[in-house]
DNA sequence: TATGTTCTTCTCAGATCGAGATGAACTCAC
DNA sequence: GTGAGTTCATCTCGATCTGAGAAGAACATA
């Protein structure tokens, strides 16, 4: 059996000197996703520091590295995530408001110059959350809040339009607009679109988590069959819930997620003449 | 109008100084694979220094950071995976055998200790290649071959096991084991198979690189019918293979890459009964 | 009570799928 | 050269899945 190889190393260790190298900062970005009055909505803070003072960001911040020693203080990038996802809104982490959200990691961008205070390499995250409370803005934001990302005015390719209602700071627009178009991919194989409901939904809730991340009208029977035979992605609790629709209809019944990681067969959004391309 | 806000923020960037931060390096490392005597491959590097020296580890290294000033020495992260790529395997970048591979970003990697230097954050890229000639180590690399994806060993869940053929250094084998799970996830749904073969190529060699990636044997009429009828995969060169089959049949007709970004209707695996789950 | 809305299930034609069969083209052994 | 075995390309068939619409029951509102 070898040895383990990082007890083998403290001459070379002794030797190293980290500060040789040119400095790099590692932050992590947060796209945290849910749905609001039947629409998309994305979590902003308005930056309250230079650079981009005043314009509105992504949640997010530098990751403690923890120094060489990498001690107790060094943090996970998940852990980073959730950690200025609390500092900056408000919300509480551990079992609460932030305790049943779903966290992925999104992609890292890295192009020089995206920050002009020095070279930055921004771990993104994406974040689906059911309906949550109004943030309150702390740490570094001079405000937090849920905004509709139809508001938002992008395109699925505006990186950086100029007629845009209101600007992101850095290159957020873009890790927003890849946020989205992962979040409308997973929507299709993955039972995450539970992670938009509380602990119990009605299959018409569920239709409506698609509708608003799809941006299109499903056809109600059809999606009511496709749920219902996918193997493992709800499950009945037996009980109905008790108020019909708002303009009539009976009571839906209720469901909570099942133990299906992976759709099969998926739901396929219907509108994908792009692809063909 | 508003101003560009890098313009504003002189008295900002005169007090700042990035070594005030606990230091942090960015590595890429890639997860580059070919197709080889009908099995897949991936590109290994044998470590020459220290941490981990003598074992084998994906091509990888240090992002150019440029200082703080991001100056024409600042590379994006595609460049800096090409280069390092170059570097450790003697592979000609541009125009070179590197110039026709696919490469896109893998994830970030950056629990803490997971390299006893200092706090490092990987960025790692994945790459699909058509078959390259042996490589030439170089760089920090003692040693660079193309290795057998069945030869190491690995389960779908090894992160660390202890009876594995040849065990990678750092945290690779769990970066190696999420590149071959993105790439047979991607070849269900996108053309990428097509970039595993030269420039043109016939039905049953792309049918022989799905079998290679997915690792089972596929219904060749089947396929056949799949592939034809999906717009946008493959069209037709209207010329004929000079040789049939190895052991005799017709002469199969060849095809280039057609222009879909994504395949629809999609080519499933047979096999997926782990993800119900 | 009447009207409109919504949930849930059903029907039906078209598309897609897996599995197998077929005939032609080709290599190799004899 | 001949025959046996292999492979490409296409076709068939029943089972399954899909989209679009219809229908009945339950519920809110006027």
């Amino acid at each position: 059996m070898a040895p383990d190889p990082r007890h083998d190393e403290g001459e070379f260790l002794a030797n190293y000197d980290p500060r040789d190298y040119d400095p790099v900062a590692v932050t992590v970005d947060v796209v945290a996703l849910t749905i609001r009055d039947g629409a998309l909505h994305v979590l902003l803070v308005r930056r309250g520091t230079a650079p981009y003072a005043g314009m509105w960001a992504l949640p997010g911040g530098f990751v403690q590295a923890g120094g060489p020693l990498q001690g107790h203080d060094a943090e996970d990038l998940p852990a980073a995530a959730v950690r200025e996802l609390a500092e900056e809104t408000g919300l509480s982490a551990k079992g609460g408001a932030l305790g049943r959200v779903h966290l992925e990691q999104l992609g890292t961008y890295g192009t020089p110059g995206r920050d002009p205070r020095m070279r930055v390499i921004s771990v993104a995250y994406l974040a689906f959350a059911p309906e949550l409370p109004d943030p309150e803005a702390g740490g570094d934001a001079a405000d937090a809040a849920w905004v509709a990302v139809g508001a938002l005015g992008l395109t699925e390719a505006a990186g950086q339009r100029p007629g845009t209602t209101r600007r992101l700071a850095f290159d957020h627009a873009r890790i927003l607009a890849d946020g989205l178009e992962r979040a409308r991919a997973k929507l299709e194989y993955t039972p995450l679109a539970t992670a938009f409901c509380g602990g119990e939904f009605t299959i018409p809730e569920l239709r409506a988590v698609y509708e608003a991340v799809w941006g299109e009208e499903l056809h109600a029977g059809n999606f009511h069959r496709k749920v219902l035979s996918v193997p493992g992605f709800v499950e009945s609790t037996g009980a109905t819930s008790d108020r019909g629709g708002r303009r009539g209809g009976p009571r839906p019944r209720l469901y909570r997620p099942g133990d299906a990681r992976l759709l099969h067969p998926a739901l396929l959004r219907p509108s994908r003449e792009e692809e063909i391309r």
